[in-house]
DNA sequence: TATTGTTATACTCTATAACTATA
DNA sequence: TATAGTTATAGAGTATAACAATA
């Protein structure tokens, strides 16, 4: 191996990159979601599908206003999830009793009872991708992420 | 407060969402780069630029397939960023040493000086982000996220 | 006048197939 | 034949503007 002009081989310095949270969120939150993707086929969820449906079964009756300020979406792209979910049979709008341009949006006993299966493989996952990380670095782990997302707002 | 049918009309409960690594880390990642997307503007660099540059400067010579291999890129989405990027003179193309299919890449001078500017930036933000951790919990944080993406693979 | 939900649409990001030139 | 880089293109995901119905 001369020495001149070092030509890269072997792996690539990732130094910096790796110093950075944001990085390592990044490719910890693709490593997850990959793993949810491959093993929520069975139900057809996507991970949004499965954060909307959630949402909706523990918060009956909640809005697509809620649903849209809870997780970050815009109105217009929850519109096309909502009707598909609805086509499914796995929710559906009730007219909202207070307030007459919104929806209660609630789950079927169909969507509840594959939410339920849902959710367990869910935390099943959960499980698998903090397999190498005890009971007590998990809890560390997420209460961390929340320090990051909570106070830099969002 | 009624019983019957329980309406939201607060916070609603995202109990379950919030236990989940996936979950929170995408939070996380969303709120970070939200934060870099502001303040690297002057430097016109998205955070796939910024992955690319860095690596780059660190690894002088490197070759897009190694670029891809290491940030999770698919080599023709690569094509277009370095072209933008070499035609902003941040970086230049030279022949491979060794196999005449590569192009070694290399920062040039403008490059170099932007970059050293840039991942100034990027440290500040890092900072500013890890605000209300303590250095050991921001360090704690980066080892166990990178637990959950080495382990879970890719 | 402001807000909920909606349509239409554009832009970005990511993914696949197929080609070329070198190995 | 296998690999590095490229082209073209398709599909998600995400964004803005504008509208009807209701508050």
């Amino acid at each position: 191996m001369s020495a001149a002009d070092p030509v890269n081989v072997g792996q690539p310095d990732t130094t910096l990159l790796e110093s950075l949270v944001g990085y390592n969120a990044r490719r910890a939150y693709l490593a997850v979601f990959e793993h949810f993707h491959v093993e929520m086929a069975p139900y057809q969820l996507r991970p949004v599908d499965f954060s909307v449906m959630s949402l909706i079964v523990h918060n009956p009756g909640i809005t697509s206003r809620q649903l849209c300020a809870a997780l970050g979406l815009l109105p217009p792209n929850l519109v096309g999830m909502l009707k598909a979910l609805e086509k499914r049979e796995l929710l559906e709008r009730r007219p909202h009793p207070a307030d007459g341009r919104s929806h209660g949006l609630h789950g079927t006993a169909q969507g509840l009872k594959m939410m339920a299966l849902a959710e367990r493989t869910a935390v099943r996952l959960e499980q698998e991708a903090a397999a190498g990380l005890t009971p007590a670095e998990a809890e560390t782990l997420i209460r961390l992420l929340k320090k990051i997302y909570i106070k830099t707002g969002s």
